[in-house]
DNA sequence: CCAGACGTTGTT
DNA sequence: GTCTGG
DNA sequence: CCAGACGTTGTT
DNA sequence: GTCTGG
């Protein structure tokens, strides 16, 4: 789940949501897709956003090639997970989104609908990051954190991302060394906060990247209605 | 001891 | 059907 | 997540 | 790097 996603508001709406200034031009996109790069923002450089590829490669790893395997980590059980328990504890970020997508199968055909905040707001969701490097050069790459959904979620799908909806949450999921406490804080997200609308079958190719991948299509109409 | 895995989602 | 690429 | 490839020999 | 399986 979230498999793909979009961040393509002004910037001025995402400074004002996380409390931080951006010295930098940010190339929009409405359809990031896994391996591409995002903007996640880390405790480690909590005052911008910095770009790193979606598919975390752990450290360990022997090459750092972009596998798209760890797009998301559960996050039951996320603290035993070799790839993952090390990025959880240490190297955790906020991953800035004004919508995710989701694909219903009708037949052959798989549809795609869009999903933000009911109050049109930015979203955030959980993030965590690792670095890989060889000495000649190193990437960074983060994993988005899933939950199971929450009621009117799991009419979609059986996973959902892990949002932090309050600055609180933000703040602790960034630098909090109670990992514990901070696993308890996140609470399962509350229905009617988010709304979903069908799309054009052109998100489903991750290279298309335009405004009109976010454009409403009606849903057609049923033999009995 | 060494070798091999290390992840998630969704599946007619 | 399954893996790779984006 | 979806789309697209999935192979070999021999070579312009 | 660290854990599991053999």
């Amino acid at each position: 789940m979230c498999g793909r996603y979009s961040l393509a508001i002004p910037k001025e709406q995402i400074e004002q949501r996380l409390s931080i200034q951006i010295n930098q031009a940010l190339k929009p996109s409405y359809n990031i897709a896994p391996t591409h790069q995002a903007y996640v923002m880390t405790a480690e450089q909590p005052l911008r956003l910095q770009p790193m590829y979606w598919g975390l490669i752990p450290h360990w790893s022997k090459q750092a090639k972009l596998t798209g395997k760890h797009i998301n980590a559960r996050k039951e059980g996320i603290q035993t997970k070799p790839s993952f328990r090390l990025s959880v504890r240490y190297r955790r970020c906020l991953v800035p989104a004004d919508s995710f997508y989701e694909w219903r199968t009708e037949g052959q055909v798989k549809i795609p609908y869009r999903i933000h905040n009911t109050d049109l707001s930015m979203m955030v969701m959980a993030g965590i990051w690792d670095e890989w490097t060889d000495g000649q050069s190193s990437i960074r790459t983060f994993s988005i954190i899933t939950t199971p959904p929450n009621e009117e979620m799991q009419s979609i799908h059986t996973r959902m991302p892990l949002f932090l909806e309050t600055a609180n949450q933000q703040s602790a999921w960034l630098s909090s060394t109670d990992l514990n406490e901070v696993l308890g804080m996140m609470n399962v997200l509350e229905n009617n906060r988010l709304s979903m609308y069908r799309i054009s079958t052109e998100l489903n190719k991750p290279q298309n990247n335009y405004a009109e991948l976010q454009k409403a299509v009606p849903e057609p109409p049923t033999l009995f209605s």
